[in-house]
Formats: structure tokens, sequence, C-alpha cells
DNA sequence: CTCATTGCTTTCCATGTCGGAAAGAGTGCA
DNA sequence: TGCACTCTTTCCGACATGGAAAGCAATGAG
């Protein structure tokens, strides 16, 4: 046999969990809005990269992306949704229950 | 331009971070020594599956198997190495500071 | 001795993910 | 109209991952 009822389920959330959005998400918990360019710094990674995790937060509903024209220039603010927050504080959760919190 | 040298490294642990990894490393950070087949019922995965996480845990070091034949029965028991401990509990801490420990 | 079983291991394979590079697209300015 | 700024999307090669199944060594049954 191969499995068994484990009786601690895993609970990974599998969009949140991969280094790059577990950063992102990890700042955009601390901060309730940060600007596109600020959380590509800060996670170092290239603006196609980034773009790239955002969408998929987008599209699981755990990000929004704002898009506003200020000072004549564009410009991309991202926050946690309701949703994404619930999602990443019960990601935490797991991960400190699977790391011996 | 597309980076910036951040003050904020990332300092994940390719080889820990996999959730199937991650949970095999915690389960063995709390008890010294568990059997191949709890582990596998624990994480919830197949023999070949947990065979080839444990392959690369103990490449990189962290985890040791220790063959034995008791009973008339191979046992194999997985534990962390000294390394695997520092490099978990690095992880670890990592995770907390990225999730806002 | 031979065969079946237990307990992993390894191989094969189809699918997915990831990041870099580069082309695209939307907007405002000269 | 052309250019710059800010993301987006596409293209692509390099892995990573899990399931299924074959392999293997050790042990016990017949």
């Amino acid at each position: 046999m191969t499995s068994a009822p484990t009786g601690t389920p895993p609970q990974f959330d599998g969009v949140i969990h991969p280094p790059p959005r577990l950063q992102i998400c990890g700042l955009l918990a601390a901060v309730d809005t940060m600007e596109f360019a600020a959380v590509r710094d800060a996670v170092g990674v290239s603006d196609s990269v980034l773009s790239k995790h955002v969408k998929q937060l987008e599209e699981a509903g755990y990000v929004k992306a704002s898009k506003a024209t200020i000072a004549s220039r564009q410009r991309t603010s991202l926050s946690l949704t309701k949703d994404g927050r619930r999602a990443f504080d019960a990601h935490v959760a797991e991960l400190r229950r699977i790391t011996g919190g």
C-alpha cells in the first residue's frame, strides 16, 4: 500500500508557497499597499517575473493591482485582498504547524 | 531597470522548501528518528515519491537513512543530520522573517 | 532450492513550473 | 510622430514532480 489517512492533512496553498509569491504576500501583508517597482526590488526579480507571479496571485483572487496614472506616470499599486490575507494567514499558520511553530 | 540591491536577501533553502520535503524535515525535527513508512504515511505520499525526496535530502547532507534488519524485517529509520537541523532551523527562521514572524 | 513477500529504489514518462530575453501594448510628453 | 516609461505577454530551454511499474535485496514459506 501507499498511503493512509494521516490525521495531519497537508494544507499548503500552492499559489502562495513558492518563494517569490510567499515574499510578495509577506510584503503586502505588512503594508496595505505597495508599488509594483518596490515589490519587484524587494523580491529581487525582473519586471516580467514579478508580473507573472502577480498575475497568478490575482487569478487566485489574492492580490489586487490598482493601476493609476498619477502625476503623468503609470503606477501600479499592489495589495492583498481579503481572501488573500485569509489565505496567507492560513498558509503561514500551516507552515508554523508543520515546522513546529 | 530591473533589480536593485535590496538589503533583504532571500535566503530560502531550495532543498527544504518544497512542501513534501518541508514536511519531512518538520517531522524529523521533532523526533530524532522516524521510520520510512511512518514518514510516508504522515506526509501522504507514495513509497517512490518519499524515496526520491529523501534521496535529495540525503544528497544535501540533511537526512540520514539507517537501514537495519530488525526482527527479520527491513527497517529504514530516517533522521535529520546536524547540518539538516541547522539548515531546517535557518529555513524556518527565514520563513518567519518573510512571513512577518 | 524456489517462489512469494516485504520494503524500499530506480527508471520511464507526461505534465508543470520557472526565469530570462525580447517583443508588445497603453499612456503621456516633446 | 517619435520617444520614454511601465508593466505584459510570448517564446523557450531547463528543470522538478508525481504516478506507474520494473528492480533488488533480504527473509520466510513450502
